[in-house]
DNA sequence: AGCCTACCTGGGTC
DNA sequence: AGACCCAGGTAGG
């Protein structure tokens, strides 16, 4: 399949923060191409950024998405709404930096070179387990497990230039009660017991269907039957309300956040060894008072500029605030 | 309710 | 080299 494209520059859309900040595990960057390759929607894509346009292309799909008549016209179509819907482009998000610089100093010192942080809007059942792998634990660790749970019980998508693409699991697959020993194997740590308990309460609370009653729910009760799983507290929890049910105001209050608020709005908390639950509300309320509805993608372009401060080099965004100038080599 | 601490693993630091 | 520390936390006391 050839390049489609979608017209919307990168102001509005940043690849690198949006795809390489933490939000999915399951992208990969081809610096010398400048492409992504990346898993959802059981489809493998790769994107480009040319000009004004977000390019995609389909390189492998299972057949359930895949339409029986010919007309490609229409799976064409299904693919683009696929991405908009991911990537939320249905929203201004020149508007949303500028009601939040409007708001937060902090926010606007840092949205020019953080623009574009969109918030993906992710499968649930991948979120979910992804993040109960994150905790505690380093991105890369997160990245390799989160690749080893595809690998181990995903369904095969296609092979492309030599490499296979797998789709992330189903709850029923994780289910099973050897998934935990297995993933103990794996290097999984103590995640291999909360990756199986969990996926066998959803089971039992009616599969992937319970997803979308959480997000018809107010943000405040899906939160809390989140918490009901086995190995999700009130960061994780946070993170797939935020992430891939819709509820935006949800606010995940990590290490991260933690420094950040303390630092620059609630000095009173500097210091303390970890976050207690009293202060993680506090912390929560804090930025959705400051920022409104939106507070959990707000503040993900805060935490964005957080973890590219320590990784200056390795991920910085192309400069869009100057007229282009290449780097003579 | 609020505060410990143990927990798997791997990469970094000194 | 080897002992520490830390990483997008959570359960159980």
């Amino acid at each position: 399949m050839s390049w489609n494209k979608i017209s919307c520059n990168r102001r509005e859309l940043q690849l690198i923060g949006t795809l390489n900040g933490g939000q999915s595990f399951r992208w990969t960057h081809d610096k010398d191409k400048d492409e992504w390759t990346g898993i959802f929607s059981k489809t493998v894509w790769k994107l480009r950024q040319i000009e004004d346009y977000l390019q995609y292309k389909v390189i492998g799909t299972l057949p359930e998405n895949s339409t029986k008549s010919n007309k490609n016209s229409k799976q064409d179509e299904k693919f683009k709404k696929t991405i908009e819907s991911y990537f939320r482009l249905n929203l201004n998000l020149l508007e949303s930096y500028k009601e939040w610089s409007g708001k937060d100093e902090l926010f606007k010192s840092c949205c020019q070179q953080f623009y574009g942080i969109r918030m993906l809007k992710q499968e649930p059942v991948e979120n979910l387990f992804s993040f109960i792998c994150s905790q505690n634990n380093h991105i890369s660790r997160i990245s390799s497990m989160v690749e080893k749970l595809c690998t181990q019980y995903g369904e095969e998508i296609c092979s492309n230039e030599g490499v296979t693409y797998y789709a992330f699991p189903t709850v029923d697959k994780l289910a099973q009660p050897e998934v935990e020993s297995k993933l103990r194997e794996l290097g999984f740590g103590y995640r291999a017991k909360f990756i199986q308990k969990s996926a066998a309460q959803i089971v039992e609370l009616g599969g992937a269907k319970w997803f979308q009653t959480l997000q018809d729910m107010k943000y405040k009760d899906a939160r809390s039957e989140l918490m009901k799983l086995h190995g999700i507290g009130p960061k994780v929890a946070d993170c797939i309300c935020l992430m891939s049910l819709d509820h935006l105001e949800a606010l995940p209050v990590d290490t991260h956040v933690y420094q950040i608020a303390a630092q620059n709005y609630l000095p009173h908390l500097r210091g303390k060894k970890n976050v207690t639950e009293k202060m993680y509300v506090e912390i929560g309320d804090h930025f959705r008072k400051l920022y409104g509805d939106m507070a959990g993608w707000a503040h993900t372009v805060l935490f964005c500029a957080d973890l590219k401060k320590f990784k200056q080099n390795e991920n910085d965004a192309p400069d869009v605030s100057q007229p282009k100038k290449r780097k003579k080599k």
